[in-house]
DNA sequence: ATATACCAATCATCCTACAACTTTTAGTTG
DNA sequence: CAACTAAAAGTTGTAGGATGATTGGTATAT
């Protein structure tokens, strides 16, 4: 005897996993608006509760973003960054501080594990940026700079996931940052250590890339024991 | 004039909040089953309707499950170990890898650094079981008592969002490595380095401890790549 | 041309009803 | 009394309709 599959899925889980597939698959880009309710009811053929209930499931999971009146549109591809991001907030900054630290460490050695297939146009451009908005001491350039920075790193290892999980984080980090800025308001002009860093990677010296990203964590982590603890 | 938030968050999302709070905080604990849908209409004062949109948004996140003609228990305290999960099982194992280094060889660091705060009973407790596990050859006791001694050491960082950000990680790995296991019967049996890395964290020696773990993965690595490359 | 009023589209919330499934209860039978 | 059966109650799943609230565009009047 054929044992029957063990329950089929909810209706609503259906509805939700191939709204999740269209997003992911490029179907519905970000920033795209999706049909009306009504549309969509009779495209899955569902009713309107069962349609609301699974579109209500990607809302909460920071897929799409509904707008009475106007519609819903979708906000991001993948679930992990609003899950983390929501966690993290909860987080002491220190713990979250810690973790990302973990993360650009590994990030810096893979870039310079590999950095004869690294693509550094992002990681200069983020690094002369930084210098411009130093010179002028320009504070909210030089943070924009930062960010392009430190995501190039990032981005750099050539690990997708080490991204997906890094992003989140640091924005985390940075909204800590932006408030606290105010006391300490020459701690982001420290370049120079980006400087250094880029040159280990390119030139593929493993040790010293992480090296220098534990210096820069030991300062940052510092400033933040201040304000934090 | 000042400028009034928004608006109000949809009833839906008040609704959500105020579960995974109940949940988060222990009101209700894994496992248990919540109160019907009716019960929980009246109490938050809202329609069917609602109250379903809500919890469905949980469900999908992970947070809850229900069973029809049954009722709604609760699966996890937080929806960052599913969202990442299924992150992760989409990743290539390499990458996976890398991230769980990265998270673990930080625990050990932390762990270390905080020595003389560190309740070792569970470490020491995983320790004794992979020995007898390995004594005896009984590879599926040694895999479980393996994967307690990791938990161990991350849960000794004493950084929450590292625990939550390491265990589905760590998920996705072994079942990686219990497919492998097969292929290179003496991988797990390695039990020296566990020793050592407790020794080295017990005498709060952070460059030891790293030093072991990066030996660990390298050897982990290597095996991997040898499977999946 | 600008401002106002109106209208249509769309999501938000509520309501009722029934179906499907599970658990409990009551009843029947041996 | 025990065990099986049938009925009932409880719970979630799905459907459909009605009304309110918000948005965006259109037509109108000045």
């Amino acid at each position: 005897m054929v044992i029957k599959k063990t329950s089929r899925m909810s209706l609503v889980e259906q509805v939700a996993e191939q709204i999740e597939s269209l997003i992911s698959e490029g179907h519905w880009a970000v920033g795209e608006k999706i049909p009306p309710e009504m549309v969509l009811m009779e495209q899955f053929d569902v009713s309107r509760n069962t349609l609301r209930e699974a579109i209500r499931a990607l809302v909460h999971a920071g897929l799409l973003e509904t707008k009475q009146g106007s519609g819903t549109v979708v906000k991001a591809v993948n679930t992990l960054g609003v899950a983390l991001e929501r966690h993290a907030k909860k987080a002491a900054m220190l713990e979250t501080l810690d973790v990302r630290f973990a993360l650009e460490k590994q990030a810096a050695k893979l870039a310079a594990k590999r950095f004869e297939e690294v693509d550094f146009t992002n990681m200069h451009a983020a690094l002369k940026a930084c210098q411009q908005a130093a010179d002028i001491e320009d504070r909210v350039a030089f943070i924009q700079a930062d960010i392009l920075f430190h995501s190039s790193i990032v981005e750099a290892s050539g690990n997708r996931l080490l991204c997906d999980l890094y992003k989140p984080l640091f924005d985390v980090v940075y909204d800590f940052i932006e408030q606290m800025i105010e006391l300490e308001k020459d701690l982001l002009y420290d370049h120079e250590l980006h400087v250094e860093l880029v040159r280990a990677i390119e030139a593929g010296n493993v040790e010293a890339a992480a090296a220098i990203v534990d210096q820069y964590f030991n300062e940052l982590r510092g400033y933040v024991e201040k304000v934090e603890g």
